[in-house]
DNA sequence: CTTGTGTCCTGTAGGC
DNA sequence: TGCCTACAGGACACAA
């Protein structure tokens, strides 16, 4: 499931394979992978235009384009990005932008979940109203212990649950926020306006830490294969989850001898140690 | 405004 | 073997 540290890799590895590309044509296998604008409108709409950059805002992928236009993709769960030979073409791919050099980006989706948006840059329509409330980015500079106390305080839900809200949390999913909530040490069912403000700092800590720490890896590959960067390599962060899908196995804090737990919260699976996390 | 629940969507895993 | 159901989950709509 790509997270911003997915997205980001995404992005990174990308954008030397798309930048000064310009886009002979597009196809949809899917209309419904489209958010916005109809189809028609959006396959004329990308036609020959030049790739400029790409860019990242939570866990959108924005490719930036001429007279003013992006393309922005949310992956949701099980979206992929590939750049192929034009003649190859992956399974689940639900839209292609064919390039001027004999290669693809194939936008790839098994559950068609994910979208792919065309807009105006600056101008987004209110079908990506989750583009604008957006919070900060837990490696933003404006990230800090104040920003998160603000956000946390009077709130009763589930610590978790705000977590997984983007406008606290701009670009955490699932993995990141259990991950970030056993290195605070904190449980993710807890109420959230009741968390001390030393547990707000290390939350809002270990959050900056770990999405780094998710980028530096290039992100989390499960077992399912749900992420996968461009040419299919797997991200490495999966070695590194101390509670993510580790149900019934033995914590990783050293000298620890609890087992971690699978518990949901807001309708997701959430994972933690009992021992380590209060 | 806040919080919780249901829905989207489809491939896959697991049960029988 | 093969059918069937439950499940995965980010964002959003909606209800209370």
């Amino acid at each position: 499931m790509p997270e911003l540290p997915e997205v980001e890799t995404i992005r990174v590895e990308l954008e030397p394979l798309l930048a000064g590309r310009r886009i002979r044509g597009a196809s949809l296998d899917r209309n419904d992978i489209v958010g916005w604008p109809a189809p028609a409108g959006f396959l004329s709409g990308v036609r020959g235009r030049l790739i400029e950059s790409l860019d990242r805002r939570g866990k959108y992928l924005i490719v930036r384009l001429d007279r003013g236009k992006d393309l922005v993709f949310h992956l949701r769960l099980s979206g992929h990005l590939e750049v192929v030979s034009a003649s190859e073409k992956p399974r689940f791919e639900r839209a292609r932008l064919v390039l001027d050099n004999d290669q693809a980006l194939s936008f790839v989706e098994p559950r068609v979940l994910g979208r792919v948006y065309l807009a105006d840059a600056g101008a987004y329509p209110a079908r990506l109203g989750g583009m604008a409330r957006m919070g900060c980015e837990p490696i933003e500079r404006g990230f800090t212990a104040g920003y998160l106390q603000d956000k946390l305080a009077g709130r009763k839900a589930a610590v978790k649950s705000l977590l997984l809200d983007q406008r606290v949390c701009c670009g955490v999913g699932n993995i990141y926020s259990d991950e970030a909530l056993f290195r605070a040490g904190v449980r993710p069912t807890r109420a959230a306006g009741r968390l001390t403000a030393l547990e707000v700092g290390r939350l809002a800590s270990a959050l900056r830490r770990v999405l780094a720490d998710g980028i530096r890896w290039c992100g989390t590959t499960l077992g399912d294969g749900r992420y996968l960067r461009p040419g299919t390599q797997q991200g490495s962060f999966q070695r590194r989850l101390k509670v993510f899908g580790r149900a019934g196995e033995r914590c990783r804090r050293r000298g620890c001898r609890g087992t971690v737990v699978r518990t949901r919260v807001g309708n997701r699976s959430s994972y933690y140690c009992p021992e380590c996390q209060h």
